[in-house]
DNA sequence: CTGTTAGCGCATTCAG
DNA sequence: CTGAATGCGCTAACAG
């Protein structure tokens, strides 16, 4: 960051301002003073000060993702398409990883704003519910942001994410279609959004073609492998449901290792599903029938919604529902 | 963004160059003043403008991480860790996700140069040893930069990675002792650095133990797991050798998957192991022998030294070799 | 078409 | 201990 627009002026012998404007492609230069200043930015090695545009701009050309846990490569994943996504724009994308502490979420969301991100994509920590201060203080202070692949349940605020209910209950069904009855959902905190629509799903697919089911039809627990580990020495192997929908790839994985090892067929004794397509779901020993959940689209309609606030367009906040897509593989039965 | 350290100052009926004096905990201010000062913070809920104190501090107080494959869950624990330690240290990190082209790679080193980061922390794209200008222009600028858990071999720079001729030399040696004789390595481009490195420690316990080896005991493909699927598939189904050594794991997945198929027993026909500890390599339906690459001191290391190149600690270029850690599970036999 | 001027919000002299 | 003045690098009026 050595040499400044007043070198360049120098060198090309016009002023700043006039320097300004052929950085900025603006027109009104004369052609020829144009190509005085592009050399002397050529020789100088000269490369604008983003602090000092941000500053005088008002705006950075910044987006802020936050993310709740990127050890989990669904978010990587989401990562990948959202950087994906900004370098088509030509924006730039600053990342904050919440490890689904509200108490990060927070922090990061003022550090956001104090460096003054243009908008912030939120994938909400898991159990924040109950505090959402600094969520009305971004709307106080004008900086839009928009939720994805999950939203906090009190505040009234853009989402973009898969049509979970929908998705639930083309897998619930499925399922069904394929003769299973006693069907069984391991899930998180069932207050949370994302899996109050799962469960929802699910729901209306039972009543659909009119299964029973009781209240421990839905497990719950925090989503991860060693928890799907246990939930299956502790329940599913004693319950014996004729099919599980696990709420994540990592929890599916979990339940079929337990399963494996005590010699209950995957899917003839029991069929194993899930949510998350993770790269590894198709090869693992028996790959998993799952939803995938198109990110790249959520991600393209999620920016495209948080850059229309930036630019001022305002109107009521909207809940956009991508379509999930059933993958069929070998951890359920096949549809004759 | 609103107000500023103007309505501070004149709330708290001062001067602004006190305010400032009070928000950087500076010394030479009146107790009484301070607070007056504090009361009018809080009472505006004022934060100061990073943007305008980047400028005139020369500094952003960011740190840029560059990271060649988010996708990989390897990276994700990367940055993860790297966002932990930033935190600690109350810095902040914005994140590059080069792809594994050198043409993103530089993009994004220009764009953070331009946004004026204090130093980057950069894994360097795969195949992207030709051309090194833009790390050039960094130590032109006196931007400093360490490689994280590789290096271009074209350029002295500091690095911090895991000493993995060392590991490599272990885990070969752990399987000789095991009883295998006829080892296989499949990695990628041998050129680089670390696979080199890899290559070496594999070679050197080979020696030690009197083996025979020959050039096509290294096979060389790009790291994913079609392409472990494929090498096994192509060359190790009929070149059977009693063991291998995968560069990462999701070839070992790739290759445990079509032995299975086809019936070759892991790891009595054939012992798999690899670097890279992912989560699932435990809970794989035979859990993998792998080399751990501890990230989170790789990570607290690889700071460390950029934070005092940063504070212009000058000094000869380092390469910090991290220790591996050999973690033993099932895909490989017992040592008796 | 071009140059001069005046800030963006803050931190830092340096008098008082 | 405090406040007025200066400028970080750039852009946006506005004259010329």
């Amino acid at each position: 960051m050595r040499c400044t627009i007043k070198d360049v002026a120098k060198l090309a012998a016009t002023s700043t301002a006039t320097v300004s404007l052929v950085l900025n492609n603006r027109p009104g230069v004369n052609e020829n003073t144009r190509k005085r200043v592009m050399e002397a930015v050529k020789k100088l090695n000269y490369r604008p000060n983003q602090t000092a545009r941000n500053l005088i701009r008002q705006r950075t050309n910044t987006i802020g993702l936050i993310v709740s846990d990127i050890l989990n490569p669904y978010y990587g994943e989401l990562a990948y398409n959202m950087q994906k996504e900004m370098n088509r724009r030509n924006i730039n994308l600053t990342l904050g990883i919440s490890n689904n502490k509200v108490a990060n979420e927070k922090q990061i969301i003022e550090s956001m704003i104090q460096r003054g991100v243009d908008g912030i994509l939120l994938v909400p920590a898991r159990n924040g519910e109950k505090d959402l201060q600094h969520l009305y203080e971004l709307r106080e202070l004008g900086i839009p942001f928009v939720f994805i692949t999950n939203r906090y349940k009190g505040i009234e605020a853009d989402t973009v994410m898969t049509d979970l209910e929908q998705a639930s209950y083309e897998l619930t069904s499925y399922l069904i279609k394929t003769g299973e009855k006693k069907i069984v959902m391991v899930v998180e905190n069932q207050s949370l959004f994302h899996v109050e629509q799962r469960i929802a799903g699910y729901y209306r697919a039972l009543k659909e073609y009119g299964l029973h089911w009781s209240e421990d039809s839905i497990i719950e627990v925090e989503a991860n492998i060693e928890n799907g580990v246990s939930v299956t020495q502790n329940v599913l192997l004693k319950k014996k449901p004729d099919a599980v929908i696990a709420i994540n790839a990592f929890t599916a994985m979990g339940i079929m290792k337990v399963l494996r090892e005590n010699h209950i067929a995957i899917p003839e004794d029991m069929a194993v599903s899930c949510f998350d397509d993770l790269e590894y779901a198709s090869i693992l020993y028996t790959p998993l029938t799952v939803v995938r959940q198109p990110l790249d689209q959520i991600c393209r309609e999620a920016v495209d919604l948080l850059e229309k606030r930036i630019h001022g367009e305002e109107g009521e906040k909207k809940l956009e529902l991508i379509p999930g897509e059933l993958i069929i593989r070998n951890s359920t039965k096949i549809l004759k």
